[in-house]
DNA sequence: CTTTTGCATGGGAATGATTCTAGTTTACAC
DNA sequence: GTGTAAACTAGAATCATTCCCATGCAAAAG
């Protein structure tokens, strides 16, 4: 259940930098992080780390399956840790925010599509980009920054 | 139907950049390209153009609605032409193959989840990405090229 | 058909995100 | 503890994309 543990268990060593990225991924109120937002974290912290080391730890966690990696719109990458129930996204283009839904008729259909082209799927991904109701209601809405 | 009258309706003056880059994408067999892609097809049509040209076109096309943008695993991002049509994309990671498929119950749930939410929807995508028949079964396939 | 006017272009520099390189440090097996 | 492979840091390098600005060209006006 320890961090120290799941690192192993990846075949990763428990070095402080790890430890500390996890930890904030895990703790992260808004959990969909850039490698930028994950460095800024640290920093907070005290800690010395370089953003190369954030780039390369992330990419370590997202081959070991810890973490997830999302191409959004607009290019850069985010990230969330990986809690095991799969889920698709809904990220309002206005303030940020982003919904998490999982639909298993969607997800059957998707399966089916697949099957009938013969294909192997490892991934998939679903986002809808749109305009929250706070956004639409009031003009700002919990996450009222724009980007 | 013309490509000049495409651009004009778009509110776009028809240039040669501009009316050379739409029937590139037009005529495109594999019709999903990055901005590089389209920008060697110039090169080799003899065309004079610069790589911030075809990027500043594909932005106003995509903004006229004349083309889609995708943002694929990788980073980079590619284009087709847009037909009309929505469809979603499947994405073979060992021969960059792109298959294209549309779900109509797909599409009604994504609906409904977006309404619950009070949703306003721009555009949403659906990409999966997996091995294709081709390439599990014979190691290539038509599009034998990795990446 | 020519002039006018302003948006469009080209190319090189700039930016932003991400990755590589070199030399140094650390985790962990013995 | 000690050795060794793996990991770390900082900064340089790379890649995709955008910006800047002097020049060019499309469309409107004459």
């Amino acid at each position: 259940m320890s961090d120290s543990a799941d690192l192993k268990k990846a075949g990763l060593k428990a070095t402080l930098p790890r430890l500390k990225i996890l930890s904030i991924l895990e703790a992260a109120k808004v959990h969909h992080m850039t490698a930028e937002d994950v460095y800024k974290a640290l920093l907070e912290t005290g800690e010395e780390v370089g953003l190369a080391t954030v780039y390369r730890v992330l990419t370590q966690f997202e081959a070991a399956g810890l973490v997830i990696r999302h191409n959004f719109e607009g290019g850069r990458s985010v990230f969330e840790i990986n809690q095991g129930s799969h889920h698709d996204h809904v990220v309002c283009v206005e303030c940020g925010e982003v919904f998490e839904f999982y639909d298993p008729a969607i997800e059957e259909r998707q399966r089916k599509v697949a099957e009938s082209l013969g294909f192997d799927v490892d991934s998939h991904s679903l986002y809808m980009y749109g305009v929250c109701l706070g956004m639409k209601r009031h003009g700002h809405c919990s996450k009222k920054e724009g980007r």
